[in-house]
DNA sequence: TTGAAAGCGCTACCAA
DNA sequence: TTGGTAGCGCTTTCAA
């Protein structure tokens, strides 16, 4: 049986309010009172059952995470400066995971509203109105998504995109091909849109190839759809994408960049890993997880404020061995000689 | 102000034990009763206090999962597995990420083990004392670990090992270094010491390079006392090891498995993306995790039964380019002419 | 079969 | 500055 407030109470000879409070108010009681208590709770090992206290504050000390999917290197990056910034204002985090299943995300938000101060929603793609109404009155901050006025995170899409589409034609690309990710995910409906605007401004071609699981074996699906529309570079919805149009293009004997470019999202570590390197745009994954709980833990504080309500974060261009000068013609979509 | 279980007695019409009662012993209550209460549940979105709850009956229904390291993707695939297992029963999880720092681990047991019902660790590095000292009757069940007779998961190492050098002796080699990982892990002294036996047994020769941080970086690091050391076959403490030897070695000109082979443990998925693809051990990951909650609310229910409270899991070989026959002499240890 | 009452561990209020 | 008391939301006796 765990040792309770009364316990620490009885050994200090104090009653259970003057414990309470010269643990958690220590100014309100006496320098001696106060050593007798904090003796008294250090001997027996006291740590206060933080569900009955969250029972009369209202506040659990939690916080909860909503991530599309672990396996995706890029969210435990999240999940890890999250848990950091987190711990340090002593709260603890409920993880869980939709496994890209959009509809899982209502239900988590519902399982998870009760236990948690407040909830991280990292990349939702449930539709605006659900998630407003699955979070009732529990306060979210969201990561990579933009709602109405919900306070987020997000890094700014559109300068990313221009930093690749840029760096693509100063490399002579003239068409270039996106293969995109799920359509309700709002990184990748600000991508499209970017890359849309940018290369009409630049005058280039966008050939929007196919859309499909952010996931590896998704961009290994897309790389002869990719082979076939004839582009000289192709955009990724993020490295994991990427690395599959690679691996894909390694198998049917197309060179990169030889043949043609790659560039993914994220800058996962294994962008760098495989060679030729990824060109990527590399997303700042410690500062979203940070200020992300800290956006969170200033809407538990004033609830009303909410004029810091936003932060929007900058992704980098890694340019590595995946992007070069444009070929003179596409790529051949076969390297089977009697197939074209 | 969210709805309590006297909203929804008001609403049925009956007592708040009734509505207790009609939600989690339903076959206590008259059927008209019990729909009534359902209905009126269902309509005032009632979700009980989970903390109020536990406050009573003492159980959380949560699990803490404590890992050493996210960004090895290694992990995420136990967290989700023990994700889903947990969800299934009705359980969430207290996600902590100890960051490869061991002295991190106990005091994550300390501030989690009050909110949940029982810690899933995985992996700890913290020794045998500290450890059980830590938990206090917080029942744990250790995931890749053993101590004593505490309920554990386990990959048998030892016949995992076996596979490994039965499978580089079959194709040649006859030195074999190995690349370990924390001194701490038990994976690792498994490991390692199933080396010993079975090279031993097997008439080849061990060198044990060197033990380096289990991750890219450290294999990047270890690579080049690898070459030093005149092997022909490497094998890694995990497979993030094994990548960054496999980068390096690329980057010095050392064709693998043409001058050396590779092999590492866990078959994270992106052993399979490089190129050549790495040959390892694939650790049961799913398995794992799921074996691990259910050994766990075993536990919860029969403190005393320890009977079931082990379970022992097998990695396979999946043997892929990155080995293959031994070059006749060891790898050169650069490839500039002139250096050597 | 149902309701009233007690109490889980804690904090917040009010008096002293 | 301290202690007593009430009550957070729930479950679980015990009576009715």
């Amino acid at each position: 049986m765990p040792v309770t407030i009364k316990d620490v109470a009885r050994a200090a000879g104090v009653s259970a309010s003057t414990v309470s409070r010269a643990l958690s108010m220590p100014d309100l009681v006496l320098p001696r009172t106060r050593e007798r208590v904090q003796r008294a709770a250090g001997e027996l090992g006291y740590h206060p059952n933080r569900a009955a206290r969250g029972l009369i504050t209202g506040r659990t000390g939690n916080i909860g995470l909503i991530v599309p999917d672990l396996t995706n290197p890029f969210f435990p990056g999240v999940v890890k400066s999250v848990q950091v910034r987190a711990r340090q204002a002593d709260y603890s985090i409920f993880l869980a995971d939709t496994d890209e299943r959009d509809a899982a995300e209502v239900d988590l938000i519902r399982a998870l509203g009760k236990q948690v101060d407040g909830i991280l929603l990292c990349s939702p793609r449930t539709s605006e109105a659900e998630l407003l109404d699955a979070c009732g009155d529990t306060p979210i901050v969201l990561l990579h998504r933009r709602i109405g006025r919900v306070p987020s995170v997000t890094v700014d899409n559109g300068d990313a995109v221009r930093q690749a589409v840029a760096h693509l034609v100063a490399l002579g690309h003239r068409r270039i091909g996106y293969v995109a990710g799920p359509r309700l995910a709002w990184s990748n409906r600000e991508r499209l849109r970017a890359l849309r605007v940018t290369t009409a401004a630049a005058g280039v071609e966008l050939v929007e190839v196919a859309a499909v699981a952010p996931q590896f074996t998704g961009g290994v699906a897309a790389a002869d759809l990719v082979l076939a529309a004839g582009v000289t570079a192709v955009v990724a919805y993020n490295d994991l994408v990427a690395l599959g149009l690679l691996n894909r293009f390694n198998a049917r004997g197309v060179a990169v960049p030889g043949d043609i470019s790659v560039v993914g999202f994220d800058d996962i570590v294994f962008a760098g890993m495989v060679s030729p390197a990824l060109t990527t745009l590399a997303q700042p994954v410690e500062e979203t997880g940070r200020a992300g709980v800290e956006l969170l833990l200033q809407l538990l504080e004033h609830p009303d404020r909410a004029a810091t309500a936003r932060r929007e974060l900058f992704a980098q261009l890694m340019v590595r061995g995946s992007t070069g000068p444009a070929p003179d013609r596409p790529a051949r979509t076969s390297n089977h000689e009697g197939s074209a």
